[in-house]
DNA sequence: GGCGAATCGATCCCGCTATATCGATAAAAG
DNA sequence: CTTTTATCGATATAGCGGGATCGATTCGCC
């Protein structure tokens, strides 16, 4: 199983596979079916094999594939066993709550500490340090993740912070634009809600 | 300027425009031009003129377009001018953020009441009542939107109450199953978070 | 009034992704 | 042992979105 590209689209489908199979049942020796796996998240069955097919590669006609093994090879691919530290800016309620979650070492990512401009108590077990040691914090720590939880107004003078100290993944709740090489993942929680309204009959 | 289907990441940019265009200054008969956006936003030129014109088709060539008039459009094809009421069960801290948060009003929904087991003071604008008058409520109010953000093991029963007070579109942030006829937007935040860092270098 | 510059909208093309199809294979059934 | 069936992996096809190009149009300037 060598390195081939994996499409930007499969990869994003990935953690989602791997979210499912978690959730299901696994005896010893457990097989699960791309056919099975399409209907329960609602993607084509062909789409599921040629995922799953960057991650493992063997599953056996009739049975599928087995449970346990391509979990495994899925945190593999992943990287879920090599958690990754992640900075998160803003602290405000939505940031409090991403960084009390604990649902994200799951997939690899731990949320070192929560940065603000003004200093805030956190009632959760993640410090929060003022923005002032954010550089050094990054750069002592080797940070490449970071999350952006502030007003609309703060967060491009935040993303750009987040770049220079070598950040190169980005998860936004506000609207921000970043230069090549740094990936961006643009949440916006208001559209989507928009979304869910135009099906509201 | 009739139904054409928007493509899902056109879709996803219009709000970005949106929000870029609120932000610049209008005088009565201002115009700005798509490569002025595109480069602002940093996306191709050729790009915002075609997204654009799903919402708009009137751009005059060496002005651009009427900054007003295109917001105008762009909020009437997301649905802005419609506002529709939502309900929010489950007031953590992603319940708060979620219920005064001011965002969402723009794109046309409007999040009139929250929800909670117990009750909690609310810093916020937005009343919070107890779960004992949700059915009520909702019937009062002709509620068709909910959102769920209680945590995982409490969603479904949230859930099977608001489809039993005649909810049809639901946004959660917890896995939960609906029953045909209504819509689901099953958020997932952790998947999101373990999509950026696949990308983190 | 005519010329040049800038921008729009339309068309074309390319690459990527999704879907459909097909042969191969392994388990189950008879 | 043979047949049937479900599933895999590979290949072919189609559709969509992004980028480039081009003619058309309008404003500024002479």
């Amino acid at each position: 199983m060598e390195r081939k590209t994996v499409p930007k689209q499969t990869l994003g489908r990935l953690p989602m596979y791997l979210n499912f199979l978690r959730t299901q049942p696994q005896g010893e020796n457990d097989c699960i079916s791309a056919p099975v796996i399409a209907r329960e998240l609602g993607i084509g069955e062909v789409q599921v094999r040629k995922d799953l097919h960057y991650a493992s590669g063997d599953g056996r006609p009739r049975v599928g594939y087995q449970t346990a093994q391509l979990i495994a090879q899925l945190e593999e691919l992943l990287g879920a066993k090599h958690p990754q530290k992640a900075v998160l800016v803003g602290t405000g309620k939505l940031g409090k709550a991403l960084l009390n979650y604990d649902g994200f070492l799951t997939f690899g990512v731990d949320i070192a500490a929560g940065f603000n401009d003004r200093p805030i108590a956190n009632a959760g077990q993640k410090p929060i340090y003022p923005l002032d040691r954010f550089a050094s914090y990054c750069k002592e720590n080797d940070i490449r993740i970071g999350i952006i939880t502030v007003p609309g107004d703060a967060a491009q003078s935040i993303c750009d912070r987040m770049v220079e100290v070598g950040i190169t993944a980005i998860w936004s709740f506000s609207p921000v634009k970043v230069p090549d090489g740094v990936f961006l993942l643009q949440e916006n929680l208001a559209l989507s809600l928009a979304r869910v309204k135009t099906f509201a009959r």
